[in-house]
DNA sequence: TTATTTTATCGTATATTTGCGATATAATAT
DNA sequence: ATATTATATCGCAAATATACGATAAAATAA
């Protein structure tokens, strides 16, 4: 884009977009997926099961984790990965309040 | 990217992935908000309170409108956008049915 | 020590997104 | 009929995202 006009915005707003941008590629979708199946997973297992390759999940694995919603430990040579529930909480809350004000309502067009 | 990846992931995988997409840039959660809280709005309402052209606006609306996020109508010379809250509500299920299954139980790590 | 294993990071190519001005379109007003 | 108004679309430039192979780093095994 010309410019980033991102910080035009507010706080909330921008919180909630990159929570959404976290979860807006399939393959971050699957990632969260399986490691709230398995309860936790090292990094290697779902390599084995997504159709990416090892350096594409660990970049995947990396946003995740900025956008907080998954927390990681070194174990050994692997590091091992959990969903970050406390996050997934905050934003569920967030979402709620902030769209569904006029959700009881009658519409008033379209 | 060299190529795109999006259709090895299966379908929910890339429903919650492009809902989630819709919302991912501040612009469209701050649009978002405004039709929310007038429970109805023209576009040049929007256009007047965001910090971007109206060409731009105009991109973001369509992206609203595609993943279903919106409604439009044509009302004479402007048109009138509502939330499609049928939408949120379905990927609100979607969401919690995804993500909150181990949520009870005590991390394995991390 | 050296090899192996596992994950992260770097560099790079390509695709997509974002943003704007200019222009098209379509309804209304003069 | 022409001008005005509101919105959508086009074309382009710049920024980001996605993907991969190659390589680095760090722990363990031989």
């Amino acid at each position: 884009m010309a410019q980033n006009k991102k910080d035009e915005f507010n706080k909330k707003e921008n919180e909630l977009a990159n929570f959404a941008n976290a979860i807006s590629h399939p393959a971050r979708v699957a990632i969260l997926k399986q490691i709230a199946d398995r309860e936790s997973c090292i990094c290697g297992e779902i390599v084995e099961v997504l159709p990416l390759a090892q350096s594409t999940v660990s970049q995947h694995l990396k946003e995740l984790l900025k956008a907080d919603l998954i927390k990681g430990t070194v174990e050994g040579t692997s590091s091992c990965y959990c969903i970050n529930y406390k996050t997934f909480e905050k934003f569920e809350k967030t979402f709620t309040e902030f769209f569904t004000k006029a959700n009881s309502n009658n519409p008033k067009c379209c």
